[in-house]
DNA sequence: TTAGTATATGAGCAGTTGCTCAAATGATAA
DNA sequence: TTATCATTTGAGCAACTGCTCATATACTAA
């Protein structure tokens, strides 16, 4: 997919300049990869209110799976998930891990997507 | 699901104050969904390439389609439902049809976004 | 050590998603 | 009207996702 090819494309094209122009100024796919790969995180119910839920507090495991009234298992999974795009850290105290946001991006997208939903 | 319980939950609760804060101040799960479902839109390779080139230009179908190297069908498929959420908006020009951005928040949200995969 | 608590992990399955293909619709031109 | 172009739509299928269940790991306390 990192072949730029105008001429062997099936497709009809109108506007010949405006898709070179396009195709000049496009980001490369490796990051618009990792850009759908991180809206990923946020595009499941159960991991928005996990992230919901650390914009306010850091919280364990258990009390997560009580909040989202799913069980320590999933949460545990979509954590896993979060954690691996740099989007929630843990700090461990004895056997508990305590989850938070890593930064303050979450807070920011999700603030934005908000004020897209609710005007 | 817009019940809540506390007490019937199986899961063990550690920190019952924090759980019961975090359902106080939860929003509506009606507006959780949306903001998941929002956050699909972007979730995907292709959407992401739609509208990283709907920042730059309005464009058609077709257009789009050469752009991506996927059919128009998909190309129409997707548009539909970036409509749907009204994240594009589309005018037409005899036959054609140029889709641009509604608003200012895909760029915001990408500009967020790109800030976190590129930190 | 042993038992119990808190969390992580892998396999597997049901539900979802993004594509292709075929067919339909809407607009233009002859 | 008919033919063609630009786009939309529905069905169906392969790939992916989020859960459950069983098991493993990490820590604490006795």
């Amino acid at each position: 997919m990192e072949e730029i090819k105008i001429d062997s494309c099936q497709c009809r094209i109108i506007h010949e300049e405006l898709v070179a122009e396009a195709r000049k100024n496009a980001l490369a796919t490796s990051e618009v990869e990792e850009l759908a790969y991180l809206f990923k995180a946020f595009a499941d119910g159960s991991r928005m209110k996990i992230l919901l839920a650390l914009i306010q507090n850091e919280m364990c495991v258990c009390d997560l799976a009580a909040l989202l009234s799913i069980s320590e298992s999933a949460v545990s999974h979509q954590l896993r998930l979060l954690r691996t795009m740099r989007l929630v850290t843990n700090r461990r105290e004895g056997a508990v891990l305590y989850y938070r946001l890593n930064d303050d991006h979450v807070n920011e997208l999700i603030r934005v997507a908000l004020e897209h939903i609710r005007e």
